[in-house]
RNA sequence: UCCUCCAUAGCUCAGUUGGUUAGAGCAUCUGACUGUUAAUCAGAGGGUCCCUGGUUCAAGUCCAGGUGGGGGAGCCA
């Protein structure tokens, strides 16, 4: 007999059916009721065992945690909470879990204890719906671009490239630490390590992806990415999975359209297929948020945030003109400010959330930053100080897209090299596609934990993805 | 890396100006009950008070250093 999953077995269409159910023990009530998740969906089925029929060791067994197998009919059930229930007829324990060991219980946890707990906090519902979540994002955002005519491409993850700029490197290599090779000046001789060279962990596929977009049109990655930053936050990890689509013959503008265009689908996605889940993640927060004073909570509920997102017009505004609102700003004026507000210097946390929550109150895309604190790869202006960058900020977690036009003129972009010290003879490759039939191209990246994080309404990074890798933490 | 807060039972937390034998809820175990929905009721067991050192007649409590964690900031996605 096949085993059938949960989600199809709680419609009353299904009652009068013979099922094998297997799954995971949530709680067991009363001698006779057991809650049983399978992972297929949030919600459990009932199972009704025969309470006189059953042996009290089998009782015993069935305990929070333990794997079981169950055959019987589907009925109506009797009581409130769930259109149908399982009379069991045979009952096998599949797996036992030790009720005084086994760490989770049917309360609440914190999440710090299950990040402590990470291969198991799968079984907990509200890593449960973040997972499914999870993959229905993943799914959406392969829909979008293939619907789109995009072609996924798989950027190298160990690279040899050293000039993506994209922040701090792993290093990779299979030297002896202990008996590490080195030159008769005394510096270390990479020829004899794997790859003869020096090799990093990606920061970015982006360069590449601007290769294959320059020959297919438009491409893009989905793949990870490691950043070796000693960054502590709850919006960073040192591998992390990052979307970057690139489009050739695309401006600036076609390009905020497009990342508004991808949000929308990815968001109108989950926002059906997920409901469920997202209900409850809904709830999760609210709960959490009552703890917290009024300011601090949101004004609207989860789903409706992100169904506000799908039907509203993001804003725009640039760089220029959002220094001007700060500068005009209540907090700025009270100097409430931590940070320095003036042109040429990059918008500290505060400001965004200034502009993104207090001002726009929903997305809003900044552009044309000053040439100076973007990357080296980034359109010129006309006006010869910005370039045509842009940032798709949202409410409650700060830059979620951050791309550019690139520099498609061969002169200009050797004249951004030598500006930012990267040897040509580094990104000769590069440079190539500005040398053979260049043309206007664009693209921005996404950071994918970071949509996690806003669409479940998850408040750490750590909670979003299964193993989160941070300084000093790399368990399982 | 910086600022700040925290560390007491399996979990979440109380523990007064330093003072006998360190408490509660949940979980667990035992029993009762039996159509429950975080079931209910009664009882029981469960502690290296994070580590090291110091002050003191006396330290869970005060001090110093360390370790681990949360929140915020920087860097960024």
């Amino acid at each position: 007999m096949q085993r059938e999953r949960i989600v199809n077995l709680r419609d009353e269409a299904q009652v009068g059916r013979e099922v094998l159910v297997q799954g995971w023990v949530r709680t067991f009530r009363n001698d006779q009721f057991i809650a049983l998740n399978d992972g297929s969906c949030l919600a459990n089925l009932q199972l009704v065992i025969d309470r006189d029929a059953t042996d009290d060791a089998t009782k015993k067994r069935i305990t929070t945690g333990a794997a079981i197998a169950a055959k019987g009919m589907l009925e109506a059930s009797q009581g409130r909470g769930q259109a149908t229930e399982l009379k069991v007829s045979q009952l096998e324990i599949l797996g036992d879990a030790d009720p005084e060991s086994f760490p989770i219980q049917m309360k609440r946890h914190t999440m710090e204890f299950l990040r402590e707990k990470a291969h198991l906090r799968f079984r907990t519902s509200t890593f449960g719906a973040v997972f499914r979540v999870r993959h229905a994002l993943n799914y959406a955002v392969h829909k979008f671009f293939t619907e789109q005519g995009f072609f996924q491409m798989h950027t190298p993850i160990i690279t040899g490239s050293d000039a993506e700029g994209a922040g701090e490197m792993f290093q990779v290599t299979t030297m002896d630490l202990g008996n590490i090779p080195k030159a008769e000046d005394g510096s270390v001789d990479f020829s004899q390590d794997f790859f003869g060279k020096t090799a990093n962990l990606t920061v970015s596929g982006q360069l590449e992806a601007e290769l294959g977009a320059m020959a297919l049109g438009q491409v893009y990655t989905f793949g990870p990415t490691f950043r070796a930053e000693n960054s502590n936050t709850s919006r960073h990890l040192a591998e992390f999975w990052m979307i970057e689509p690139e489009v050739a013959f695309a401006d600036l503008a076609s390009n905020m359209q497009l990342a508004e265009q991808c949000l929308k689908f990815i968001l109108s996605e989950v926002l059906t297929s997920c409901d469920e889940d997202l209900e409850f993640l809904e709830n999760r927060e609210l709960q959490a948020e009552k703890q917290l004073p009024q300011d601090q909570r949101h004004d609207a509920p989860l789903r409706a945030r992100l169904q506000a997102v799908v039907d509203t017009p993001f804003q725009h505004v640039t760089y220029t003109e959002a220094i001007d609102l700060l500068m005009r700003s209540k907090p700025y004026k009270k100097k409430k400010f931590k940070y320095p507000v003036e042109w040429g210097v990059d918008l500290q946390s505060e400001h965004e959330r200034w502009l993104v929550e207090k001002h726009f109150n929903g997305p809003v895309i900044i552009t044309d930053y000053p040439a100076s604190i973007k990357a080296f790869y980034m359109r010129q202006n006309e006006d010869g100080k910005t370039v045509a960058a842009m940032d798709v900020l949202v409410p409650g977690i700060g830059e979620l897209i951050g791309g550019s036009q690139r520099e498609e003129r061969l002169d200009r972009l050797q004249a951004k090299c030598a500006e930012f010290n990267i040897p040509e003879e580094h990104v000769w490759w590069y440079l190539d596609t500005r040398r053979f039939g260049s043309a206007v191209h664009s693209g921005f990246g996404m950071g994918f934990e970071r949509l996690v994080m806003y669409v479940t309404g998850m408040t750490n990074i750590r909670d979003v993805i299964p193993f989160p890798r941070t300084p000093q933490n790399a368990e399982f």
